[in-house]
RNA sequence: GGACUCGUGGCUUAAUGGAUAUAGCACCUGACUACGGAUCAGGAGGUUGGGGGUUCGAAUCCCUCCGGGUCCA
């Protein structure tokens, strides 16, 4: 049994022992204590005093000294105000250290998620241009949760919808006609999506010229934006398209082929991958039986007009169209059959959906008309909801250009990694290869950790330029507190020194922190799944990291000739080492071997 | 018009209603004959956007206003 259950149990006890009241152990509230204040969990008397009829201190010291007295693993306590500081002895953390997480390959795995499945739906691109900035923080949320929810035992299922039709393709298609002489990626070079980008922007100016021409024979502008020749020409592509024609379903194939070779790529090099992509050239016109059997069940109605809607003003939403009254449908009237289609094939009783926060709308409603429905699933819905990400000049924009392109991002990144490293000349021993690869590893780290470590919530201001730091709180500080952990475990094994003699004894305060620390990583494993917030384990892991590097430097380990105490230290630093490589894990963050 | 969300030292950021509000960057002072200094020890820097309220206790909950962002018709 872990330390907070057992206190809370004797916590219970002693509250009903002294005063005779029944509190549920489950209900009593712990907190670690605060930093300038001795102890290790802090039990709070405010709320018991109805029952102590004491004051705050004297209830206090009350519960402490029973448990001091009936609690083995309660060592000592103190009392400040109506605080109840709890020491929790020196044997337990190292027991717990040498029993249950040293040898335990899989420390922090926990079942919370066993017998459950769950689909985790993110990157969702289109395919008319390259994934940018946005993407990235998405990309790095979803699969980050994927692997969260796995070593929680999940049964995931990484999906990705990919908005593969409609007319911002047409556009990109018809300029590529138009303008592109035939162009291929590899007639030109360039990576398939941002040969296809490239249309997408060509498409736009010239449609901008037209507008220009339109206005100056006098129409409005809000008129002329509607009825460029180009984009009529394009809107035809469209109704060619759903028509069936073959030319243009074979130029779509053509460039969609194009683009899902760049997204592969990039999607690679991301460290992220999918067990199933959804195509809404396969999934838009889904959704139309759905509006039946909301009809059906009286849960929408039909206007006079035969347009169908909900009405969910009785949850401070609004009506919702789902049919228009010439029978075609919207997007929500998609999503619903999306989500239909979704349970058939996998039947997850939980459906994470990684979506920008300016859909909050959308999926609520989405949702809130699946529960109306009775759809056996719903419950299990969740909208992780991200802020977006922007530059420090303001919104990112595709049409003006002041995107980030993500290959272009990494491709930075790589460079200013290589450009700090080769300063600090950190590089010996390395062939070019293993640079090369280095490189990569602790570009990438420094960018998914940044982006990983601030609340999904929060927007993010990106300033390529300024706001990557490889000091501090980011990726590489951890990976380098990993690589010197695997250094001198290397150095150790090749001394030849074995660690079974190892049997415990007293710790230092540093050393007994690590271990504090380490007991909390299945907790916050799990809170990371139920919150759905890589955040979390981010902000644990560089804590390990920093309470590792204060170890490191205060205990020498090689040095130790107490072979006994030097045991202890090397178990100590292996396993720091394994729960950082985890949790780097659990972000997608590559720990390398030595750098 | 209605709804959502964010606002914490110069910048970035943490805090299941709990104590003197957590860290990092930048700044200042110290520690390299080193188990890897991309490190560590220490210092300075705050009326948690403003104002009310609930509470023994509020960055956190409620109301209101201000500011940034977003959505719906």
């Amino acid at each position: 049994m872990n330390i907070e259950a057992t206190l809370q149990q004797h916590i219970s006890k002693a509250i009903e022992t002294l005063y005779g009241t029944a509190v549920e152990a489950e209900s009593i509230k712990l907190e670690t204590t605060k930093q300038d204040f001795e102890g290790d969990y802090t039990f709070v008397v405010f709320p018991y005093l109805r029952a102590s009829k004491k004051n705050p201190e004297q209830t206090a010291n009350d519960i402490g000294n029973y448990l001091k007295d009936t609690c083995d693993d309660v060592a000592d306590y103190n009392v400040v105000k109506g605080f109840l500081n709890l020491v929790v002895a020196e044997n337990y953390w190292v027991n717990t250290f040498y029993n249950h997480i040293a040898p335990n390959k899989e420390f922090g795995k926990t079942t919370t998620g066993q017998g459950h499945k769950v689909m985790v739906e993110y990157s969702s691109p289109n395919t008319n241009k390259p994934l940018h900035l946005g993407h990235v923080r998405n990309n790095l949320l979803g699969f980050s949760l994927s692997q969260i929810l796995e070593f929680n035992s999940y049964e995931v299922v990484k999906a990705n919808l990919i908005n593969d039709r409609g007319i911002h393709i047409c556009k990109s298609m018809l300029a590529w006609q138009k303008f592109g002489n035939g162009e291929t990626p590899e007639s030109s070079g360039l990576k398939g999506d941002h040969l296809v980008g490239k249309y997408y922007v060509e498409f736009d100016k010239h449609n901008k010229e037209q507008i220009k021409e339109l206005i100056a024979k006098g129409i409005t502008e809000e008129e002329a934006a509607k009825n460029t020749p180009l984009l009529k020409e394009a809107q035809e592509m469209l109704l060619k398209w759903e028509a069936g024609d073959e030319e243009v379903k074979n130029l779509w194939q053509t460039m969609n082929g194009w683009v899902y070779a760049g997204f592969d790529a990039t999607y690679k090099r991301l460290g992220v991958s999918f067990d199933k992509f959804y195509y809404e050239s396969q999934t838009y016109l889904l959704g139309k039986e759905i509006v039946q059997e909301g009809l059906d069940k009286k849960v929408f109605y039909r206007e006079e007009d035969s347009s169908v809607w909900i009405d969910l003003t009785d949850e401070n939403l609004d009506k919702k169209l789902l049919l228009r009254r010439d029978g075609t449908s919207v997007y929500m009237t998609q999503d619903l059959g999306t989500a239909d289609k979704k349970f058939e094939e996998y039947g997850c009783d939980k459906s994470v959906y990684v979506v920008g926060n300016e859909q909050e709308y959308h999926f609520k409603v989405l949702f809130s008309i699946l529960k109306k429905m009775g759809k056996s699933y719903a419950d299990g819905l969740y909208h992780l909801s991200y802020g977006m990400v922007d530059l420090p000049e303001g919104k990112m924009k595709s049409r003006e250009g002041t995107v980030v392109d993500a290959d272009d991002l990494m491709d930075e990144m790589h460079n200013t990694a290589r450009e700090l490293t080769l300063e600090l000349g950190k590089i010996d021993g390395f062939n070019e290869v293993e640079q090369v690869e280095l490189f990569e590893t602790l570009g990438l780290g420094a960018l998914k950790y940044f982006l990983l470590r601030v609340d999904p919530m929060k927007r993010l201001v990106f300033n390529p330029k300024e706001s990557i730091d490889f000091a501090g709180n980011t990726g590489p500080f951890i990976q380098y507190t990993h690589a010197r952990i695997n250094s001198l475990l290397k150095n150790v094994s090749e001394s030849g020194f074995e660690t079974g003699t190892a049997a415990p004894h007293t710790v230092l305060p540093h050393e007994r922190d690590i271990i504090v620390w380490l007991t909390k990583f299945p907790k916050t494993v799990e809170d990371a799944g139920r919150e759905y917030n890589p955040a979390i384990i981010a902000n644990y892991t560089y804590e390990l990291a920093k309470l590792y590097n204060r170890f490191y430097r205060e205990s020498p380990v090689n040095k130790e000739p107490d072979e006994n105490l030097k045991a202890f230290r090397v178990i100590l630093t292996q396993t720091t080492g394994q729960v950082l490589n985890k949790s780097l894990a659990l972000l997608g963050i590559k720990a390398p071997e030595r750098m």
